[in-house]
DNA sequence: TACTAAGCGAGACGGTACGTCCCGTCTTGTC
DNA sequence: GACAAGACGGGACGTACCGTCTCGCTTAGTA
C-alpha cells in the first residue's frame, strides 16, 4: 500500500511459502521460455524477470527441469477434456485432434517439447514425465474401454496401446514441428487403428 | 596404433583436413556422449578427450548438434536392412523391432534421443532431423507400397502413414525410456494398424 | 542447565530480554569462531549454532562486529592484571608478556585478531576498537607514571607511547602468527625500551 | 585502431597471458578497494570494472587475497628508500617516518590494511605477508647493522627487534587509524629506543 | 627451393549461467 | 513484546562451458 513495498517488491510473509513469489516465477519462467525458448530458459533469467531470488527458486524446485514440469502443469490446468460422443471413432478423433490443438498453443507446445528434451538428459524429469504419462495413458484409454463395454471394440485390443499409438503420432509431430502438416492424417491414423488396412479376407 | 601418436596427439598435414583429427573428434564426441551423458556432452569435454583443439572442432562442426548428428550418422553405417519377407505383416514387424533393437543398443538409443532432445532448441538440428525424418519415411513406407503392390494392403491407406504411425511408437517407448516394457507390443500395434481393432460389422 | 531446554531450543519470557539466549549466542558465537575462524563466522551459524532466530540476534548486536567485540569482552573478564612488582623493569615484562600469555590463548588470541581484522572494514568496530584501545593505554601507562614517580624513569618520557611501542610489538606478533617465535624477545624488547641500544657516551 | 576492439575490449592474444588484462584488472581491483573500501572488494566488482571475465581473474590469482596482495606490491614499486644519512638515529627517523608518509597515503594505507586484515582469516594471505615481513625485517635491519658497524649501536643489540618494534608502532597506528595523531611520537619512539628512558645510574 | 596459406594443438579471452552461502529484513505463531 | 523459525530479495562466491581469438608449429601446393 505504501511506497515501501514497491521497490523491493515481494517480502518475507513470515517461515512459511509465499504464494506470490511462487505464482510469479511460475508466470516469469513461462514468460521466459516463450520469449527465449528453451536455450534461453535459465534459472538466472526467470530470477531476474520476477525480481526473485535464485535461491527462492532453488528452495522450492529442486532443478530447472522441476520448474519446467510445474509450469506445464499448471499451464495445462485448461485441459482438454475427454469427450463422450457416444461411439469409439468420434471419441478417437477428438481425443487426437485435442492433442494436436493443444500442442499448436504455442507455449503449450513449446513447454511440452522442452519437458521432453529436458528428460533426455535429466533423470528426474525423466521420471516425472514417466509418471506423467503413465497417468495420462491410463485416463485415455478410458475411451476404448467404454467401447470395449458397448461391444464396439474387440476384448483382445490392448486399450493403452491404443492411444499410446495415437498419442506417439501427435508426439512425433510435435517434436519434429510437423503439427501441421495435414489435418486429415488425423483421421487417418484413427481409422487405421480402427479397421485396419488390410484387405477384407472375404 | 603405436603409442607414438598418443602422447604429442596430431599435427597439421598442411592446408587440409587431418582425417585423424576427425575420427579422433567423432570417436572421442561419441564416447563422451556415453559415458556422461547428453548433459555432460561438451564441445571442451571432446576437445579434451580427443587431444584437439576447440576451433578445429568448430571449424568443421558449426554447432554442438551439428557434431552430434555426425555422431549418429556415422555411428548409424550399420543401418538395418529393410528385409522383404514376402509379406507385409512380416516386414512391418521386421521393420518396428528393427527400430526397437537398434535404439536398445545404449550407444545409438542415447545419440537418437540426444538429437532429437536438441532439435527442440536448436533450429539447425530440428533442420537437419527433420531431413533426415523424411527420408526415413520414404523409405519405410516402401514396404506399405510393394505391400500395395501385392494387393495385401488397401489401395487407399496411405503408406508413409502407416510407417509414421508405427515409428512414433517407437520414437515415444524411446523418449520415455519404455524400450524394453513388453515385446508383444511390438507385435500388437503392428496387428492394430494392419487388421483394426473395430468389431467387424458382419 | 538440564537437557529440557537443548532440544525445543528456548521461548520468550515475555516482553524483555531472555538472558538465556544471549548467553547461548555468545557461547555459540565464541565456539563458531574457534572452530571455524573467522572466516566461518557468520550470524547464520551462530543463529543455528545457538538454536536462535536471526532476529534476535540482530536486535541485540547491531552488527556481526558488535557481537565479536561483546564476545571478547566477555572473554577478557578474566584479564590479567597490572602487577607492581616494585622497579618497573619487572613490571614492564610481565605487562608485556601478559599479552602474549593471553594471545596464545587460542580463543583470545583469535577473537582479538578477529576484531582488529573487522575493524579494517567496519567502522564501528574500528570505532570501537579504538575506543578500547585508548582505555588500555591509559591503563598500562600507569606502570610508567609510578615509576617516573618512583624517579626510576625520565620524567620527560611519554609514558603512553612507552607501553604502546611494547604493546605494538605484541600486535604485530599476534597478527602475523608470530607469538612463540622467541619468547627472548619480551626481554629484549623491555631492555630496548629502558636502556636504550645507543653507546654510552662515556 | 579499429572499432572492433573498441566494444568487447581486450581479447586473448593467444595460449598466453595477455598483459593489457593483467594491468586492467590490478587497476580496476586498486580502484574498487579505494572506493568501495575492503568490504565492497569483490573478485565480482572487480571483473565488472576491469570488463574481464570472472575466469580470468581466477586463471591468474587463486583468491581474493592473492588479487590483494599483487595490487600492494605493485602500488609498492614506488619504494622507499632505506636513506644512509650517516648516523643511526636520522636512519630510523627516516625509515619510520618513510612508514608512516607510505601508509599515509590513502591507496597504500587501505590496501596494507586490507591485507593485513585478510590474513587474519585467510592462511595464503597469512603466509604472504608472513614472508612479505620476513624480507622488509631482513631489508630494515640493515640499518641497525651498518651501526653496529660504525660503533653507534651495542653489538648485543638484536638488529632485527630494533626495527620490528619501530615498524610495530607504525602498525598499530596505521590499523587504528591514528597516523597522523602526532608526529612527535616518530621522534620520541625512535630516541626511547636508542636512549631508553631509565634514569641514568650515574 | 622458397614462400604462402591453411590446418593443427593449445589455451587465454570476455561472458553467461550454474548451484550455494550468507546478508539483513520480514512475518507467523507461541509463550 | 520477545522468542524460534524460516522465507524473502539480493549479491558474491568459485566453476564449467560457451564461442572467439591468437600463438607457434607443420606441411602441401604454388611460384
Amino acid at each position: 500500500m505504501s511506497e515501501a513495498e514497491v521497490k523491493p517488491g515481494r517480502r518475507s510473509i513470515g517461515a512459511q511459502r509465499n504464494p506470490a513469489s511462487e505464482e510469479a516465477i511460475l508466470k516469469a519462467a513461462e514468460a521466459v521460455l516463450l520469449e527465449n525458448g528453451l536455450s534461453g530458459f535459465s534459472i538466472e533469467a526467470v530470477a531476474r524477470r520476477a525480481r526473485a531470488g535464485k535461491p527462492t527458486i532453488y528452495r522450492w524446485w529442486p532443478s530447472k527441469a522441476a520448474l519446467l514440469l510445474d509450469v506445464y502443469h499448471n499451464h495445462k490446468q485448461t485441459h482438454f477434456s475427454y469427450a463422450d460422443k457416444g461411439n469409439v471413432r468420434d471419441d478417437l478423433i477428438a481425443y487426437l485432434s485435442g492433442l494436436f490443438t493443444v500442442w499448436r498453443n504455442p507455449a503449450t507446445g513449446a513447454l511440452f517439447r522442452s519437458v521432453v528434451a529436458e528428460a533426455q538428459a535429466d533423470p528426474d524429469t525423466a521420471a516425472a514425465l514417466a509418471a506423467y504419462m503413465a497417468d495420462r495413458r491410463c485416463q485415455s484409454s478410458e475411451i476404448v474401454k467404454k467401447a470395449q463395454a458397448r461391444g464396439e471394440v474387440r476384448a483382445d485390443a490392448d486399450p493403452e496401446i491404443v492411444t499410446e499409438l495415437l498419442a506417439s503420432f501427435a508426439w512425433s509431430r510435435l517434436l519434429t514441428d510437423r503439427l501441421n502438416v495435414n489435418d486429415g492424417d488425423i483421421v487417418a491414423a484413427v481409422d487405421m487403428v480402427l479397421a485396419g488396412i488390410a484387405v477384407r479376407a472375404a
